[in-house]
DNA sequence: CAAATATATGAAATCGGTTTCAATTTTTTA
DNA sequence: TAAAAAATTGAAACCGATTTCATATATTTG
């Protein structure tokens, strides 16, 4: 465990001040370009590592992102982790990732742990339970930038990024009605979040525009996870007359609804056509294969984090109030084909 | 953006010392009770929070612990760094998350990283290529503790944290000889990773005291992707005779293959029963269902932290060489229930 | 009650970069 | 060639908490 070596210690061995040695490793234009090369292997060569908690300290930032997150442990999620990395990677920023386990306490307290740590900026995606933005207002009231991706809030200082889920949404359910169904059943998240409600508002908005009733009794809410779908299942068998279309709010919750039908007897497509949400990889491995809403994480991650630096590293003027759109398609698989006569496979650009 | 509040600023406030300050906030036993609880309502009441980067620069720690895994978009994966996470934040420190793709190069590069971020510990699982354990030398040099888990190297001064990889693939591959098959294809990864070499040997152990010939071009090694599923089926159907068992080392490649056997006609499991790893959710959504190994990734990711946590804050004494074994099953479905005879489903814990 | 021991507090050095302000040297301009 | 401007470099303060060593007060003991 030998000792650390320290600006000082290349100072010293230069005979130059540790002012030039700072100047020098930052690439300061005011130090010759010869001294620099010379600082520049003597500190490799001594094996020179810069002390990271020196230099936030003098200069009170942290180089540090925090993120907030539902769980660790859902595709979506990790692909949009993974899209963050990547950048944040690239750009010499480190993230400090929590889980709020879809509860607001839990968020509260990461949000607090995140504001301690002095993040530089912090990323969220928000819980099913939170109902207010109150911890997030430290940061706010600091000036460092917070950011929602997927299921956000209004906050008229904080961007936010989703996808257009009422789009979306009126995609998917107006192509259950092309599909001839008539009497959809739409499955779906807490109505706090507004991936919900926007899935929601399309869904009813397709119904409406094709001339058929929304009935609120084929609206069913649940936690969205393996368990929900089962429940789902059993509710719908129960229902008379029973639908002849599903529309999920995600694919995990879809699939698990399939199977649950298909184990009672009813055959997907021909007598119920499904539809879920994000393109994760067990809508291609249920049969039918899920049509689906393709979900850009990994996109949305790497949006996020650059829409975040720009604001970190800006000149000040924020974008406030602002929501950035991004892309999703709707992927027709089998799943949702009643009518015969459609192409096995296609995919639509919306 | 009004200015921080420093233990200076209580010291002043309280007509005290900066130093009981610190030692009152630290709950240092030198401090009188009533003192303590006057320091901590000012400082809450003042808005002050402790600034890491000074405490950490004198400290010489910096309560941060270093991850590199090969992809943050993987279900095992991610369900460890739950795990981790949970326990990390729990205990009060801030894990820095980083994946190299599988890519000894970006290992690499992540590992200075950490290094230079001073990391108080570092957890890894080795990518596909890596081949050396130079870059994780200084850490060693430095008294760093390093683990690996699930994809582990030999290192004398390194904690290693796996299942039993040999036993788990031993009876996965009994058990279809138990079913019936006599001809046994393994996929399995790049040959490198402890996780690949040894359940080729289980696999290839349980042959030979079945008295089953070991045949050589019966392994696949492939990148054991989904694509990689769908070009080992493509070999197996080129196989003559084709075999009447697959043993698959992870359950997404397992699955893709499934799917691409059945296309071409086979029946699984009445022509080839097959057996998966990991446990993830697709095991369960597949047509059949897939046996599979039941992997701890969270437990995994606690066990890890937990050790981690030891040997950072131990007394120095480190448990060197060693490796902590974690229990797994086999969870039997019906993709390798050849004898119609069995239980449907039944789990047998090894 | 004096001496010894605990208890409680503080002064000042320290961790290692960064930055302000000034000084010195070099180059350019008139 | 003298004056002005530009290019380099350095001294010292600073960021905010921790820690060593010393000191003052309170308590206990013989």
């Amino acid at each position: 465990m030998e000792k650390e070596i320290t600006i000082y210690d290349i100072a010293r061995e230069l005979d130059l001040s540790p002012t030039t040695v700072s100047r020098a490793l930052n690439d300061h234009p005011a130090v010759n370009h010869k001294t620099k090369q010379r600082i520049s292997e003597a500190a490799s060569q001594m094996g020179y590592r810069s002390n990271m908690f020196a230099s936030n300290l003098r200069k009170q930032r942290t180089n540090t992102i925090g993120l907030i997150v539902p769980r660790l442990d859902s595709p979506f999620h990790s692909s949009v982790i993974a899209g963050m990395e990547k950048v944040a990677n690239e750009e010499g920023y480190n993230l400090i990732i929590s889980q709020s386990l879809e509860t607001a306490h839990k968020e509260k307290a990461n949000a607090n742990t995140m504001f301690n740590s002095r993040v530089d900026g912090l990323l969220v995606s928000l819980s099913f339970e939170t109902e207010n933005l109150d911890h997030f207002e430290s940061f706010i009231a600091k000036g460092i930038p917070v950011i929602f991706y997927d299921r956000v809030a209004d906050h008229k200082d904080c961007t936010s990024i989703v996808i257009d889920n009422l789009q979306a949404a009126y995609k998917a359910t107006s192509h259950l009605i092309e599909q001839g169904c008539t009497n959809i059943v739409h499955i779906t998240g807490n109505l706090k979040r507004n991936v919900y409600t926007d899935r929601l508002k399309g869904y009813k908005y397709a119904l409406v525009d094709h001339d058929l009733p929304f009935v609120e009794t084929n609206v069913l809410i649940s936690q969205m996870t393996e368990e929900a779908g089962i429940e789902a299942a059993q509710q719908i068998l129960r229902m008379n007359p029973l639908p002849d279309g599903i529309f999920v709010s995600n694919d995990l919750c879809a699939v698990s609804c399939i199977k649950a039908l298909k184990k009672a007897g009813i055959s997907i497509p021909k007598d119920m056509a499904v539809i879920g949400f994000n393109n994760d990889a067990i809508s291609r491995v249920i049969e039918p294969n899920l049509t689906t809403v393709n979900y850009p994480g990994q996109e949305m991650g790497e949006v996020a984090l650059k829409v975040l630096l720009v604001q970190m590293n800006g000149t000040g003027e924020r974008i406030p109030g602002n929501t950035i759109h991004l892309r999703s398609e709707l992927i027709i698989r089998e799943s949702s084909l009643k009518s015969k006569a459609s192409n096995k496979k296609k995919a639509i650009i919306m």
